[in-house]
DNA sequence: CCTGAATATTTTAAGCTTGAAATTAATTCC
DNA sequence: GGAATTAATTTCAAGCTTAAAATATTCAGG
């Protein structure tokens, strides 16, 4: 009973969302601080970068693993603060693009070096071995969940 | 530049979210068909029934790594429910203690068991030695956590 | 062409979450 | 003992998030 695999992975699971809660918890703080701002805003502005051509609001919601409602509101405020911009397809007149404004691409960039730099050093204490282990393992995580639906 | 170890640990933080994100929508979708309720109120039965004596709002909040307004919410609305129960301590009237009732002790225990089965139904395709490997890695990373506040 | 199914998005209602302000109680320090 | 500080919790406003319903558009058959 002490060592059954099926305790040892819930423990696992319970770790491993503690360590992304503080972690996450960090770097909330240090946007906040820094750059008065959220991280599901960085989130949107960070995926945009990753696409500069632009997205649907459906690839950024599956981008960013949230539903499609949350998405709208959190584009709509970026829109409003001019950092995207959203136009409608002509091709597709049901979809939308969404990209980046110059105003957006330069918020991100400041912040996105930043946001790096407080990753880097929330995790300098990890050592490159245990990283490199680490992303070994969840990338096969990511395949395994791919899978599984 | 390609092996910037500040690019391996953002990519890593980035892997690490979309693991957890996955997850967790896989167990939000699982308790709400199955159980209909939600993650976070299974978070505050599962730290009651961890300390079944009860605990405080602010040892509450602490241990699920969230604000104080926060919890307050969720215990009210389980309270509301009949699951939890809310006394102020004698000791210090400024103190509130919360603990399960017996109907939320059941119906945790109920919960309780499913939630396992499903995280070992997801995590179930990680290798053991991966599952030991991540568990040890999850140890050290929340250890710095607590080193660097 | 027209109708029905499918697709993309927004809207809505409810709940979750935060950070800050307000409230209440205990403690400390003259 | 009384004022000022500290501590525990709740309240509040704003934003985030989801699931489901509503809206608008496209597409596929007849």
């Amino acid at each position: 009973m002490i060592d059954d695999p099926t305790r040892r992975r819930l423990k696992m699971w319970v770790r491993l969302l503690a360590v992304v809660r503080q972690t996450e918890g960090s770097l909330r703080e240090f946007v906040r601080v820094n750059h008065h701002t959220t991280l599901p805003r960085f989130d949107v502005l960070a995926a945009l970068w990753r696409r500069h051509e632009g997205v649907t609001m459906t690839e950024l919601s599956r981008m960013l693993l949230v539903s499609n409602g949350n998405a709208t509101n959190v584009v709509a405020r970026l829109e409003t603060d001019g950092l995207v911009r959203r136009t409608v397809l002509a091709t597709d007149r049901r979809s939308v693009h969404v990209a980046l404004t110059p105003a957006g691409l330069a918020t991100f960039e400041r912040l996105a070096a930043d946001h790096e730099a407080e990753v880097n050093r929330i995790f300098a204490p990890i050592p490159d071995e245990d990283l490199d282990m680490l992303t070994i393992i969840l990338k096969r995580m990511g395949a395994a969940h791919g899978n599984a639906r």
